[in-house]
RNA sequence: GCGAGAGUGGCGGAAUUGGCAGACGCACCAGACUUAGGAUCUGGCGGGUAAAACCGUGGGGGUUCGAGUCCCCCCUUUCGCACCA
């Protein structure tokens, strides 16, 4: 046999040939990536990154993002699946409309830029998508869909237009629903401009039909983070109560001669001292009457309550209150109670009026000491097994809000637990017609509004005859006009374009005029994943079939910041899709996953701080597979990533060790073409344990890969192959090992490498001699007999601490184990003058020996 | 205040079910090859010691032959929620 002189020119990885030479062939492949089932008989693989804001260039957090997803499509790919893995982010084209117009370029081409740049990004990284799927929802065909779904809402009773107080963002100079607030009070898109209250005509999106059924389908969720599912839960906020009545004593005003209060807490209601109401609730202005002083007092208090809601602090409001002058009747016991207004009684939540149990309540307790109020116990701590304690107050115990309790003071039902009476009064109350049993949720509709000039536009009319009028099917899209001024001084820029604002009534032909409003950009996001799945699709929004066959998304991949943004928008089109029929899946996405942020310099990468790590210049360094490992390779992807560009060198010398081994060795897999199936018969030591390593490191790759997608970890074990290849270097260029041997592991590290480095490996796996599409080949199989070790190491402990290793063969019997790890000198030196009290054996594991 | 994570060398991080703590990489040190090295290769690298012993996974206790891992108490930190009646 002769021996193959190793390449004996210096090599050198340049990732820049390299990368574009497969650039250019990647793309002349159409067929790469296509997510056209290769056989409709594979299972399938959904895919999706969530998108980030194209508000301009890519940072290196989200070439993280995609990183993990894209590796997860070739590996999938690799082994038989169809994928889909379409681009997540251009549906969501709509632009920060401002940036646009501060930079002087219209609003739609500065979108289709900002996308044409971030694709270029994307592509020169290599990402693996299906390009032939790209869905641009600035352009018409999209607004089409929009609209038709907004129509199909409004048919069914769930788009409706109502005049409200709005959150407003004086920098976007439009409307926010309120999941777009931030709890510190500020805008998702502007972090330090506060969110203003306006009072405004707005169409919303019944959301609140679907609170229940957002709610339970959590609990079938198992694959999402329970983080996102517990702030769902906190979002939609259900909580069961009863709705009471306390009339007005005196004489009713405009707003009706009772208040209607929600607690949950009927069984308190004998303790009930005083009625709150918000400062902004109907019947506050007919019960203070002309009363300067009271009038000025609830405005004060008003103001108060704007201001640390403004302030995104409203747990830290000082509580303010004002009397009335007026009493409301308790219906159990006819009790006449006071009235009052108070600063922290919200109109948004509930009624916005409470009936004030200072005894069991923490912040009625903390108001009536303020305001010396009654406090009266009703309720006692009930002991199991006990008699009922007597009815003496015990006011260190107060304020008692536990549930465990027992009623007292309370009439009729003195002595029930604290269930019972809340069921027995709450049947009381609604047989007695002055309450009933009601569950409140904390989730509010959906505005959808916004004064924007860039956005589908809500496809609505406005006629002198006929009313609300929408725009029939088969007009649209309604398309925005050219030409507008855009001034940003609030209200809609189409307003001041008339060639849009005038239309024809289609019911009576007369003069109409067109809602200028246009559609949050959430819309786009909440069904954009299904269209890829028919993206060509002319006639109709999707087909039912092909979305039945990808759906629901097998994985979606993004930060936690969408959790209750993008996350509950999309759930609930989902359902309202599938009561339309279109869809038949009730939920959008089976497994979620939010990766970590990338942190640099200690802080999250925004452009505010200007710590910003761009792709371009790091793929210009050290090329796109080194950024791109670099992002999967530094922390596992559910943990926040501390960017180090020296981390960037580190994976970019081991990329160029590989390069280096696999170009000067390539000769072995080319010469040995025949043996694919991996060396035969029995090897030498140092083959075989090359092998052995070989079926470790893809059993660890591999099991990654199935189970927690520790990718740093995956690249670790592939470095430690690589470097054990090194070590074993000189044999390997004499030919002493097999060449068998040296082609199999050079081949199987290539595939391994593939969803990592991607372009790299391409080029290797040509430089093997190979002639496929490396994705069409299949995922590299680990053999368990191969894997397993020969020889096993013992560390032998005694009583517990380290003191000797000895060196067995992998099937020796527990008995054998022992007498060697007996026999061994050092364990023989510790033995001496002491007695042998216990041996423990784990086979596989470890000797320990227990002395005394 | 409530809820969920996290705390391991100089740094990023390994250790999936209790079983050799620090894999892999960065930084650093020494050496080789070099006119040269910001290339490459080899070796070293938790503290401590001449070498050992010994000490080491935020702190304190416990269970166990054996604890980064399990239990109890506490500290720090990140994120989310917070007058939700």
């Amino acid at each position: 046999m002769t021996v193959k002189q190793p390449e004996q020119r210096e090599l050198r990885y340049d990732p820049k040939p390299i990368e574009e030479k497969w650039f250019a062939r990647f793309q002349g492949d159409p067929t790469l990536y296509a997510a056209e089932p290769r056989d409709s008989k594979r299972k399938k693989y959904y895919v999706l990154e969530m998108l980030p804001y194209p508000s301009g260039a890519l940072h290196i957090g989200h070439v993280r993002n995609y990183a993990i997803g894209d590796a997860l499509a070739r590996y999938m790919w690799m082994r038989g699946y169809n994928v889909l893995h379409p681009m997540g982010w251009d549906a969501f084209g709509l632009p920060a409309e401002n940036a646009a117009i501060k930079s002087n370029v219209p609003p739609k081409e500065w979108t289709l830029r900002n996308i044409a740049h971030m694709k270029a990004q994307m592509k020169r990284l290599g990402f693996a998508y299906d390009w032939s799927r790209e869905i641009t929802s600035c352009l018409p065909e999209y607004y089409r869909w929009n609209q038709w779904f907004f129509l199909k809402l409004y048919e069914r009773g769930l788009a409706y237009r109502k005049n409200s107080k709005v959150n407003w963002c004086p920098e976007c100079a439009t409307v926010l629903a309120n999941e777009q607030v931030l709890s510190n009070g500020c805008c998702w898109r502007h972090e330090e401009t506060p969110v203003v209250q306006r009072e405004l005509e707005q169409w919303f999106v019944r959301t609140t039909n679907y609170s229940e059924e957002l709610l339970r389908d959590l609990d079938e969720l198992e694959d999402w983070p329970e983080k996102v599912r517990t702030m769902q839960r906190n979002w939609i906020g259900r909580s069961e109560g009863a709705l009471v009545d306390f009339k007005l004593d005196g004489p009713a005003g405009r707003a009706g001669d009772k208040i209607t209060v929600f607690t949950t807490r009927m069984d308190t209601i004998f303790g009930a001292t005083s009625i709150q109401l918000a400062p902004e609730h109907p019947l506050v202005a007919d019960i203070i009457g002309n009363d300067h002083h009271l009038r000025a007092k609830v405005e004060e208090l008003t103001r108060e309550q704007r201001k640390a809601r403004e302030a995104g602090d409203v747990g830290g409001i000082e509580k303010h209150g004002v009397f009335t002058h007026r009493f409301a009747i308790n219906p159990f016991n006819q009790e006449k109670i006071p009235i009052w207004v108070a600063n922290y009684i919200l109109l948004d939540y509930g009624t916005g009026a409470i009936m004030s149990v200072p005894a069991h309540d923490e912040r009625d307790h903390e108001f009536a000491k303020k305001y010396e109020l009654e406090i009266r116990v009703v309720i006692l701590p009930r002991r199991v097994g006990e008699p009922p304690p007597s009815d003496r107050e015990d006011n260190a115990l107060l304020p008692y809000t536990e549930k465990e309790s027992l009623l007292i003071n309370s009439g009729e039902f003195n002595g029930f637990s604290n269930e019972e009476a809340i069921e027995k009064m709450t049947a009381y109350a609604e047989k007695g017609g002055f309450g009933k049993k009601t569950v409140t949720y904390r989730l509010k509709d959906w505005g959808i509004s916004r004064q924007r000039y860039w956005g589908t536009p809500i496809p609505m009319l406005y006629c002198a005859k006929c009313g609300i009028v929408p725009v029939p099917e088969d007009q649209l899209p309604v398309l925005l006009p050219d030409k507008v001024q855009i001034t940003l001084q609030g209200g809609s820029p189409l307003a001041q374009a008339p060639e849009f604002m005038n239309a024809t009534c289609p019911k009576c032909g007369g003069a109409a005029r067109r809602e200028t409003d246009t559609m949050d950009t959430f819309v786009d996001s909440s069904w954009y994943f299904y269209r890829y799945t028919c993206a060509q699709l002319q006639d109709r929004a999707l087909d039912t079939d092909t979305v039945d066959y990808w759906f629901p998304i097998d994985q979606y991949i993004g930060g936690i910041e969408h959790a209750i943004l993008h996350l509950i928008y999309s759930r609930f089109w989902t359902k309202f899709m599938r009561d339309l029929g279109i869809v038949r899946n009730s939920e959008p996405v089976l497994r979620l996953f939010t990766q970590g942020m990338v942190i640099k310099d200690g802080a999250k990468m925004s452009k505010s701080k200007g710590n910003v790590v761009s792709p371009d210049e790091m793929v210009e360094r050290y090329g796109a597979d080194s950024t791109r490992a670099y992002s999967l390779f530094a922390a596992p992807p559910d943990r926040d990533l501390d960017w180090q560009d020296a981390g960037v060198e580190g994976v970019h010398r081991f990329l160029s060790r590989v390069y280096r081994f696999v170009m000067r060795y390539a000769y072995c897999a080319r010469e040995e073409k025949n043996s694919k199936s991996g060396p035969q018969g029995a090897l030498p030591p140092e083959a075989r344990a090359i092998q052995r390593k070989l079926h470790q490191t893809i059993k660890r790759v591999t099991d990654d890969f199935q189970g927690r997608w520790h990718f740093n970890t995956c690249i670790a074990a592939i470095m430690e192959f690589v470097n054990e290849l090194y070590g074993a270097e000189e044999k390997i260029a004499s030919g002493e090992l097999p060449a068998a041997v040296v082609a199999d592991a050079e081949r199987r590290v290539v595939l391994l490498l593939a969803p990592f480095a991607p372009y790299l490996a391409a080029e290797l796996w040509e430089a093997l001699g190979e002639t496929d599409n490396l994705l069409r080949h299949p995922w590299p199989e680990y053999d368990p007999a191969l894997a397993k070790e020969e020889e096993i190491e013992y560390p032998i402990q005694i009583n517990g601490k380290l003191r000797s290793k000895i060196t067995v063969p992998a099937d020796s019997a527990e008995d054998f184990v022992r007498d060697g790890a007996l026999a061994d000198e050092k364990v023989r030196a510790a033995l001496e003058g002491k007695q042998l009290v216990k041996t423990i054996v784990i086979p596989g594991k470890l000797v320990n020996l227990v002395l005394k």
